[in-house]
DNA sequence: AAAGTTATTTAGAAATATTCTAAATATGAT
DNA sequence: ATCATATTTAGAATATTTCTAAATAACTTT
């Protein structure tokens, strides 16, 4: 995740670097995306934006996030609810799956994506080119904590 | 993938075994379903049997489903596109996603389930409860072969 | 700075996908 | 054979996603 909140400037360098038109739709989508840590649906981002921005169109997110996709600005996520989400987040990273809250939680672990990595170098894969991988672990969160934590476990 | 056809005792035993009883509408959703290296959703099941079984409804094929995946009969498979795919082939294993096609290709292999089942034994999971993971792998089929072979890259 | 060119957005309709309802039926237990 | 109950059914109701064609806004060219 970002510290400091993306300026509309940046999102602007990044839309133009793809030869996309920088519309006040496109910057408000993209920096709710990028405040978002939910993961959210199409709808979910509607939602969010809605009361404020009243006259954004629901296609309009939908072919949005559609084309933030395309060009590799966003990530789609998919989930085990078949719902499709979309995370601004775009460098490699894994995801926890909740099934009883259906949040999709952040996993960052450079050691296991390397793991991974490395695992399928020394695979050749004859009738397929490999983008990307993640990885989703599916579970559930205890549910009176707010955030989940990882770390490494102590030596016996 | 199983080398024998299951047969209709097969699945009648499994389902006693989740207390669910055997209609003949479960038997030959599930039988699909075993029988499809597809990764089907609920529609594309519905469409395979319905010009044999005319009768069984799309609403039942939907709720089949679900049952058998919340009792662990099968598996559900998130797809990148957002459609819910559904597999029969409950062991953890891994998926090749092709963008283009969108089709899901199986991919076992041992040594990578092992890979990160002992990376996250390693983990110490403060607010989750792990209950299984699966690595989804995205990319492009080249699209005139038929299937898709790995095989372990020759040591230099 | 104005005009031109084209991509994008919009509202609403249309198309798809999924779930619900209440009556009918089939299953497994007694 | 009967009972109690889970399951299925058709169709309606919802929900989700895409499409259409007109209006608008962004960027380029002058
Ligand atoms: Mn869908
Ligand atoms: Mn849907
Ligand atoms: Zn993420
Ligand atoms: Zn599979």
């Amino acid at each position: 995740m970002l510290e400091r909140p993306i300026t509309y400037q940046e999102i602007k360098e990044k839309l133009a670097l793809h030869g996309l038109k920088a519309t006040s739709q496109r910057l408000v989508i993209y920096e709710t995306l990028c405040k978002s840590p939910q993961h959210p649906t199409a709808e979910m981002v509607f939602d969010w934006i809605h009361t404020a921005n009243p006259s954004i169109s629901l296609a309009t997110v939908y072919k949005t996030l559609d084309t933030f996709a395309d060009n590799g600005l966003v990530r789609r996520v998919a989930s085990e609810d078949g719902s499709l989400r979309f995370d601004a987040h775009v460098d490699s990273h894994n995801h926890l799956y909740c099934t009883n809250t259906k949040e999709i939680i952040d996993f960052e672990d450079d050691t296991l994506q390397n793991l991974i990595q490395e695992f399928l170098n020394t695979k050749q894969f004859e009738n397929f080119v490999i983008k990307d991988f993640q990885l989703q672990i599916n579970g559930q969160k205890i549910d009176h904590y707010k955030t989940v934590k990882v770390h490494d476990k102590e030596k016996k």
